[in-house]
DNA sequence: TATTGTTATACTCTATAACTATA
DNA sequence: TATAGTTATAGAGTATAACAATA
């Protein structure tokens, strides 16, 4: 056990030193992996993780409107712009104003978008079955669980 | 147990859908959690995550040449340049060359750089403390070695 | 007066390829 | 031929401020 300690302490045989034990170095490495592994897995799709994320909800609140898409994925109102923009002439998604709140868009996913969806779900499962191989079922719902309760913790 | 997963499915009164069992998706949330706050807690020092790595990686092993420390914080040669620029003109970290390999610099962190390190690792430790104030430490080391775990999956 | 979406802009992070000087 | 560091460059993510139209 104690042996392993020293092991565990490295990164490329370098000590990382008080790195090791901050939470947040090992949430921004291991983000990175997976973001990595992502794109690889999305590789021809022309879908990333945040285009994903907005299909995702415009699918499950059909007619939302793009600022509350943005506000529950913690995208700000300038940067939806042109991501949403992206998505409507991939043709994934539909864009029209809201008929209670002429300010607003209320957005869709056309039926292009749905089976773009189902396509990149089954690559991301995998995805994530692959970079999660070290990790039980248990131990990976366990993680989820407590990075929502970090997630929690925003402003 | 039913009736909760529909409340921890929302995000901002908005259901996430499928998003919300993807662990990719809360690690990139939690990430951007952290990173937000640990920039907040920074403020003033000039020091941001992927300085801070470096520092602390170089005061761990005082001499390592620049390319071992990218690859055990997974930064490229590229990118290190400029970041090793930054840190030797703050006087936190001195860049000589190596006297057994004259193609390699080696880093040592400045007395600058011990005193920076102390002063910013006060400020993390706070600010991990407010980040992860709804995890229990044995819950908050769960997190970390899960973490690890995720990171040694990388190629 | 507040909110929705927009534009413009800037900074950081990450990635790739091509170069040089040493080994 | 391989490696250490460099330069240049590009794409993506995120942040802020100011504006128009609508509420």
């Amino acid at each position: 056990m104690v042996v392993e300690a020293q092991v565990e302490d490295l990164a490329d045989g370098v000590p990382l030193g008080v790195l090791d034990e901050l939470a947040g170095y090992h949430l921004r490495r291991a983000s990175h992996v997976m973001s990595t592994d992502f794109s690889r897995a999305m590789a021809g799709t022309g879908i990333r993780q945040v285009l994903f994320a907005i299909l995702s909800i415009v699918a499950n609140s059909p007619g939302i409107n793009q600022g509350a898409a943005g506000r529950a994925l913690a995208i700000q109102r300038a940067n939806m712009v042109s991501l949403i923009t992206e998505l409507v002439e991939a043709g994934l998604i539909e864009r029209r104003t809201a008929p209670d709140d002429r300010r607003a868009f209320a957005l869709t996913v056309t039926p292009a978008g749905t089976e773009k969806i189902a396509e990149c779900l089954h690559r991301i499962r995998a995805h994530e079955d692959r970079v999660f191989s070290g990790l039980s079922l248990a131990e990976r719902a366990a993680l989820i669980e407590l990075l929502r309760r970090v997630e929690a913790n925003a402003e």
